[in-house]
DNA sequence: CTGTTAGCGCGTTCAC
DNA sequence: GTGAACGCGCTAACAG
C-alpha cells in the first residue's frame, strides 16, 4: 500500500496548492504566471496573493517536462580564461538582462570533442536557442545544431555557410589590414608571431600573408606553430593548472618568441603578435634591451585589449567588436524566437585598426 | 479519449523504448544506467545494446523531477571579467572532470540583489551543491544557502564563520605582509591605489593600514575609493559596454590614479596597488615620466597575473592560489556529497608575497 | 536481482 | 475565460 507522497517531497507548495489557496483550478494558476492576459483580473488578484503567501515557486524541470520547452539560452564558448571571450559573455549576459532567458554556459577548454558533449547534452535539454563560438564545428557538431530545432547564432567569426545566422567578423581580413598598416609604415621585415593556433588565429594569419604577397615581402622567419610540447613544458608554473592553450597568449612567451624571431631574422623590423599579451612581452623585452619602439622595432597585436593604449608607447592592435558581438547574438536570437529576425544570414560587425605609437613610425597612414 | 502519444513528442526515444528492446522493465534500464552493479550483467549487455541501438539518451528534467535531485553544482562568482574569478573556474572545472556533476555559472556581476536571484533561481533547481564566491552574502542570500539542503563552501575569502566550509586566504593578511615587505625595502611613503572597493578590497586595505601603523608610519595620501560616477566617465570607450566594476581593474586608472597620488604626496616612494593592472598602469607612468624603479618608486600589485614576471622589471605581487582554490572547492564538495568531508570548516591556503625587481631596492628580505 | 505501481509538478489537450 | 483529465520521462518504493 502506497502512501501518497505528500504535497512535495520537500514540503514547498506546488501550484495545487496555490490553486487551492486561491479557489481556482491549477491550469489557471499555470496560466496567470506564464500568460497574465489569459486570466481575468480578478482571479489573477488571487492568485498572486496565494503565490506571495505560500512563497510558491515554479519548479523548473517540472515545467521543461510538460511543455518540452526552456527559457535556457546554451552558450558555447572555448575558455573562460581569455578576456576575448569573457568580453562576449558580458554583451550576452547584458543582452538577456530582463528576458527569461537564462544563459547556461559551456566551456569546450578548444575541445572539438568537449564541444560534442557539451552540445549533446544542451541538446537534450531543449534549450530556446544556442549560441556558438566559431564557425568550424565537427561535422557531428554541426549535425547536432543543425537538428536542435531552435535558433543557433554563430559568433567571433565569419562564413558563406552559417548554420542559421552567424554574426562575427573576418579574421583574415584583420591580418591583412594590420599588416597592411605595418607596411605603409616602413616596415618590411615583419614576423608573425603567435604560441598556439586556433583555426581563427591561422586566418589572422593566412591574412597576414596575403599582405605580405601582395606588397612583394616575405615572411623573414616563422615563430608561431610552436609545439605542443614546447607549451606544456612553458606551462610548468607553481599554482598554475595552466592549460597549454592558456600559454599562447603569456606575456613571458611574447619576450621568448621575440628572441628567437630576431635571432632567425637579425633584420627584423616589425612583429605582429597574434595576440595582446605576447605584444606586452615582446615590448617589454624591447625595453630589457634597450631596443626602441617604434623606431628599430615595430609592434602590433591582436584584440585591442584594455591595456594596450595605457602602455608606454602604446601598442596598436586590432579591435574586435566583442561586447557588441554578444550583444548582438542576443538580439539576434530574441528575434529569432519570435519570428521577427529580419537581419541577413551573415553579419559581418568589422573590425578597427587601431594605429598607436607602436608602430607609427611615419605618422597616420594616408587613406 | 486519449491517443497514447508515441515514444517522445519529438521522437526520440524513452526509457521505455530501450526497456521494451531489451525485453526488460523501464526500471532496469534506469538501473542500469545510474549504478550498472545492481544489474546483471547478462541483462546489463541487453541494455547497453539496446542503448546503443536507440542512440537514447536520458531526459534530464524528468530524471530531476522524479529523483528530486540533480547533478548540478551551482557556481557563483562576481564577474567573467577578471582573471581572478575565471583562474577559480578553470580549478572548478578541472575538478568536476570525470565526474557526473555539471557546473551551472551565475554571474552576480559584484551584485548583491542580483546574487540573491541568481540563488533563488538555482534553489530550486536543487542543485547537488553550491560554491559561492566571498564571505559577505546578504542575510537572505545567507538563509536561502542555509536552507539549501546541500553542501555549500564559500571561497576566496576566509571568515571564522563560514556556512558550512570555507577555503581561501586572508585579504587583511596579504594587504599586510606585502605592506611589510615594502617597509622592510626601504619605502617610506606608500600609497594605495585602487578604483574601487569590494569588501575583500577593503580587508586588504586594512591590512595596508596595520602594517603602517606598526612601522609608525602614516598614509601619504587616500588615492581610493574613486567615486562611482568618475568610474563611470571613464568607463565611456567606444565598444564597451563596460561596467563601472571592471574598470577599477584597468591600467589607464592606475596611470591616472599614480599622478594623483604624486601629486597629493610628492615625497611618494612607492605605490601598492589593488590589483595587478593598476600596478602594471603605474609602471608605464614611471617609464613615461623617466622615473627609475624600483629606485625612485617602488611597485607592487595584488593577484601575481600572469604578466607581472614578463615585465621590465619584473613586478612584485601577492599571489593567490585561484586555481588551486576552485579545485579544492570541488574536492570539498564531492566529499561532502559522500560525506567523507574530514577537513575542518575554515581552509586558509595562504598567500605569497613575490618579491621581485619592482620593489627589490634592498636585495631580498630577510626573513 | 527484477518488475510493478504510482507519482514527481506541471502544461497540454479538450470540454464547458 | 476556466476547468478536468491525462501524460511528459523518469525513478522511489515496495513486492517478488
Amino acid at each position: 500500500m502506497r502512501r501518497p507522497r505528500k504535497s512535495r517531497g520537500d514540503g514547498r507548495p506546488t501550484i495545487a496548492d496555490v490553486a487551492a489557496r486561491a479557489g481556482v483550478g491549477a491550469i489557471t494558476v499555470s496560466r496567470a504566471l506564464r500568460n497574465p492576459a489569459q486570466v481575468s483580473a480578478t482571479l489573477r488578484a488571487l492568485i498572486d496573493e496565494a503565490v506571495r503567501e505560500l512563497n510558491y515557486v515554479p519548479d523548473l524541470h517540472a515545467r521543461a517536462l510538460a511543455s518540452t520547452r526552456t527559457d535556457v539560452l546554451a552558450v558555447l564558448v572555448p575558455s573562460l580564461s581569455h578576456t576575448v571571450f569573457t568580453d562576449v559573455l558580458r554583451g550576452i549576459y547584458d543582452g538577456v538582462d530582463g528576458t527569461k532567458l537564462h544563459v547556461q554556459l559551456g566551456n569546450t577548454r578548444f575541445d572539438p570533442q568537449e564541444e560534442e558533449r557539451l552540445l549533446a547534452g544542451f541538446v537534450r535539454q531543449k534549450p530556446s536557442a544556442i549560441i556558438v563560438s566559431g564557425v568550424d564545428q565537427t561535422p557531428a557538431s554541426r549535425r547536432m545544431l543543425e537538428e536542435a530545432g531552435c535558433p543557433v547564432v554563430q559568433i567571433m567569426d565569419v562564413t558563406d555557410d552559417p548554420i542559421q545566422v552567424v554574426i562575427g567578423f573576418r579574421h583574415r581580413e584583420a591580418g591583412r589590414r594590420m599588416t597592411e598598416h605595418l607596411i605603409q609604415q616602413g616596415y618590411r621585415s615583419i614576423a608573425f608571431i603567435s604560441g598556439w593556433m586556433s583555426g581563427r588565429s591561422l586566418e589572422r594569419l593566412y591574412g597576414y600573408q596575403e599582405a605580405l604577397a601582395a606588397a612583394g615581402l616575405s615572411e623573414p622567419c616563422k615563430v608561431h606553430s610552436l609545439s605542443k610540447d614546447e607549451l606544456t613544458a612553458l606551462a610548468s608554473r607553481a599554482d598554475s593548472g595552466v592549460p597549454p592553450f592558456l600559454e599562447f597568449s603569456r606575456p613571458s612567451l611574447g619576450r621568448e618568441m621575440f628572441r628567437r624571431a630576431k635571432e632567425l631574422a637579425p633584420g627584423l623590423d616589425a612583429v605582429f603578435c597574434n595576440n595582446d599579451s605576447l605584444a606586452l612581452g615582446v615590448l617589454f623585452e624591447c625595453h630589457a634591451q634597450g631596443i626602441r619602439v617604434p623606431e628599430d622595432i615595430g609592434i602590433a597585436g591582436f584584440n585591442d585589449l584594455d591595456f594596450m593604449d595605457a602602455c608606454y608607447p602604446s601598442l596598436s592592435s586590432v579591435r574586435t567588436h566583442r561586447y557588441r558581438n554578444g550583444y548582438a547574438a542576443v538580439t539576434a536570437v530574441r528575434q529569432m524566437l519570435q519570428g521577427s529576425y529580419e537581419g541577413p544570414r551573415v553579419v559581418d560587425l568589422g573590425v578597427e585598426v587601431m594605429a598607436r605609437q607602436s608602430t607609427l613610425r611615419r605618422g597616420p597612414d594616408r587613406a
